[in-house]
DNA sequence: AGACATCTGGACCGATCGGTCCAGCCCCGC
DNA sequence: GCGGGGCTGGACCGATCGGTCCAGATGTCT
């Protein structure tokens, strides 16, 4: 049955809250109560504290956004096609009446500048994307591949953050459409 | 000689720590110390405190940059010289030896989900910005100004947090020379 | 000089923060 | 039956949070 672990539950929270409301904004009282974990629990798990708590959901979140990327450019037949999927897919992730949720590397940035931990995780994920976009843009023969890889990244995180500001996912599916 | 009230230092002060640790990163005390101030002066000039400070810091450094975009698209002889001029004016922002601070808007948009005034006030500077450079693209004879504009608003934003992430203006320079 | 409005200085408050610590439950192999 | 990790439950801690309040310094009128 594969049950999740109390370990999963807590990633998932913490993973979801720090999306909604940053690292400095969500606390770990708030985190514990919507997994029902007690406090034992969270620093058995992740003896770090906060910050590997924080960390560990971040990587899991962004592994999980890069099976996205590979799923939308899979079986697209150029990298602009793809890249329009690859909106798509990140619009649908929005919760129809729920509240837009912050790309997880943008909800940890801000706390980056005093937690090395962090930076160090927000860049190795957005090299990982960045990486995995230059692949596929390569393997669908783009002429520039870093560049278009990058270019895109650039508009993904720019859209992504308009749909956090203005609450919907309209500027990510206007980016999809600029790209057909 | 126009002396900075106390009112300004709490702006400049606030402004500078919001785009360094984010809204919810800054505590009053830290303000307050920065700008050799006591708490007394703050809920004075900002009856409304916390919320009321940041949401004026914010429209202060959003019109700031709207200059910036006039000036930029000033002596441009196409929308995509501008663009690029815009960028390496964003990159000169930072300063060499110091940290990459975040986009204004971006700062104040994790907690917006908590406070309302927070999030008009990033919804406003954000709309500012698109007419404006709608409206460039427009004098500049761009067939499609609004999409012109949303794209480049979102390139701009994506590149600025990339800046953030690798704490280096390349991002931005990046984006300046793709717009050539 | 005296009265009034403006603004500052800082003590103080309850709530909440992240973090520590340990008693004890539970389930395992023996 | 029993011993011993793996894991949980939660009391507790000092620090810091945003916010309130007011005495009094300061400037500006009449």
């Amino acid at each position: 049955m594969n049950a999740p672990t109390n370990r999963d539950t807590l990633l998932r929270c913490a993973a979801t809250l720090l999306r909604q409301k940053g690292y400095d904004g969500v606390g770990l009282a708030e985190i514990l109560s919507a997994s029902g974990l007690p406090k034992g629990s969270l620093y058995y798990h992740f003896p770090g504290g906060k910050r590997e708590l924080a960390t560990a959901a971040t990587l899991c979140t962004g592994a999980a956004i890069q099976r996205l990327i590979d799923r939308a450019f899979a079986d697209a037949d150029s990298f602009a096609t793809g890249a329009a999927a690859l909106a798509r897919a990140i619009a649908a992730l929005i919760p129809p009446g729920g509240p837009v949720q912050a790309c997880p590397v943008a909800s940890i940035l801000q706390a980056s500048g005093q937690e090395p931990a962090l930076r160090d995780a927000a860049r190795q994920v957005m090299n990982d994307w960045a990486a995995c976009l230059a692949a596929h843009a390569t393997r669908l023969g783009h002429a520039a591949p870093q560049d278009a890889a990058d270019l895109l990244l650039m508009q993904m995180e720019g859209a992504w953050l308009l749909a956090l500001a203005e609450q919907s996912p309209r500027p990510l599916e206007r980016l999809a459409a600029l790209k057909t």
